[in-house]
DNA sequence: TCGAACTTTCAAAAGTTTTTGAAAATTTAT
DNA sequence: ATAAATTTTCAAAAACTTTTGAAAGTTCGA
């Protein structure tokens, strides 16, 4: 495989990837995209190299700002601003994580707390199995997220030593 | 907060929750509802707890026994099927990791070997470049892929290890 | 201040996923 | 063997998400 081929087949893989991770298609493209030029891109060589509309770019470039994992720079002599992709793979991984965990984790734990607090009598059976479900839960959730803190606070070696610890 | 009231918050959260996780929300909606039932549910009791269409109810029920986190049971004197849904949230847990990971890691993972092999000058930069990416993303899928594994493979009762970080 | 270069917005169009529900298939009791 | 009960299928409809592109907005040099 030749190396413009092989930069093709990454872009469309990546774009997979981000998909199923909750990422839209083209944000993940366009990660995909920058994290292998040599050089920053324009608005229009991302345009160009993905075949997407203006809108389209500045949209899902402003996301990935917003991600922590691209940032604009401003090339001498060029008017235009161009983006550049963060190149640690580390970082990346944890950005994504941190962003999954505050739109899907913090949301659960906020109502979960809510919900073994339900009225009833403690004697009932159903109010017991309910509130023993919910902490069960909770408790779950707690883990996953101190193990996610910790992941995204280490530099290195990130889940597996702390996934051994939370296992144990 | 009332019981019935605290019930549908939960079906509603989970259902949000699992949306974000990339299963379809009536999935983990069903889930959510089997997950709290006292009694094993048929799938007429489904479709008036959830308000949803007969069809949508064998798909999505379909699919929870796929991921191991559902099963049929039988009633004694009922001809129709009933629905339970594993209760310990561990196992629940590893079922979606082991999910996602066939899902979205392991596709990647083919991709990436492929990708670092490829072909040019190891003199040209742009070449040293990609194949370096390549291989950092490697490393880190990896890792990631390792971790994932020790996750699914715990046995442990989640509830025996909680109680023993608790004890210690 | 003007206008060219560039970026942002957003309503409508295209694309994708999910749901419905009626028909077909299967199972079970007699 | 029959028919009633139940489950499964699947094409079409509805709901949702993403993309487009033209228009509005902004920035900057002269």
């Amino acid at each position: 495989m030749k190396l413009p081929e092989a930069k093709a087949q990454f872009i469309q893989t990546w774009g997979l990837l981000g998909a199923q991770w909750g990422v839209n298609r083209t944000m993940a493209q366009i990660h995909a995209l920058l994290l292998i030029a040599p050089e920053p891109l324009s608005a229009e060589d991302i345009m160009g190299g993905l075949d997407i509309s203006r809108g389209n770019v500045n949209m899902n470039v402003r996301e990935l700002m917003n991600w922590g994992i691209v940032e604009k720079v401003l090339v001498p002599g060029e008017r235009k601003e161009f983006f550049i992709a963060e190149k640690d793979i580390w970082k990346v991984g944890t950005a994504i994580a941190r962003e999954r965990k505050k739109r899907e984790l913090d949301p659960i734990l906020k109502v979960l707390l809510q919900l073994n607090k339900v009225e009833g009598d403690p004697k009932d059976k159903q109010v017991r199995a309910f509130r023993e479900t919910m902490q069960n839960i909770q408790k779950f959730a707690h883990q996953t997220d101190s193990a996610l803190n910790a992941f995204i606070k280490s530099e290195e070696n990130w889940f597996y030593s702390t996934l051994m610890k939370v296992i144990r």
